[in-house]
DNA sequence: TGGCAATTTGGTTATATTGCCAAATAACCC
DNA sequence: GGGTTATTTGGCAATATAACCAAATTGCCA
């Protein structure tokens, strides 16, 4: 992979990194999670209460986004308060929209073009 | 999910969509195509050649990028010529380095913070 | 120390993704 | 039309994700 020719493995690490920060963000709970710590820091519970989900199930899509680097953890007492670390992501959303944006336009294009 | 009190599926709705977009990046050999393309576009051929891969593995790829909305293809004759579609995602580079060397940095501090 | 609250971890099952091969399509050229 | 090239599609096996429940962990406080 990555080089019939030269390997390079070190290039692929590279993207393979990349596409780590990329995965932590797949997933609808884990990008509504990072909104909603973007307003405010939350506790493990404080979330799970906004999703419905198990609490196990939320707290492991929290360490999936502790470990990619997106948010990070605060202890205090009993309760882990998470933030985003890196508010850089956030801006993705606009890229995001244009991309939906744009599709929902040719879709529309293609289907009304000439009736 | 996404609310235990009120359901709120058109929210839900429009994160799944993002993670849609996001999912279609996470994945070394798609970002590597996005970047391969945004230099010049280029037919699957030419980017079996740089990944190495299967030419059916390297066509799917394509389609799950196409299907995102964040690549377009053009038929010219025989072969199919792809480029990106929503240049905005090159931008998120730049952060997805910011998070891997803030990454890095903290780890590096956490070894050998004291020695 | 014992007990409660918050969070994480382990285990299991269901589902999704990935990669290859083989076969089907589409477009060219003779 | 027949042969060749480029791409896509279907099918299958291997791997990865995701959700839940149950159990373990951690920290507080009486």
């Amino acid at each position: 992979m990555f080089g019939s020719v030269k390997v390079d493995t070190k290039t692929y690490a590279r993207y393979e990194a990349r596409s780590r920060i990329m995965k932590a963000l797949a997933h609808p709970t884990r990008l509504f999670i990072v909104d909603e710590l973007a307003k405010k820091e939350k506790s493990v519970l404080q979330l799970t209460e906004l999703i419905g989900a198990d609490v196990s199930t939320v707290s492991k899509h929290l360490a999936i986004l502790r470990n990619s680097g997106i948010v990070k953890d605060e202890k205090r007492g009993a309760k882990v308060f998470y933030s985003v670390r890196v508010p850089c992501v956030l801006n993705w959303y606009s890229c995001v929209e244009g991309v939906l944006k744009a599709t929902a336009r040719e879709q529309m294009e293609a289907a009304g073009g000439q009736e």
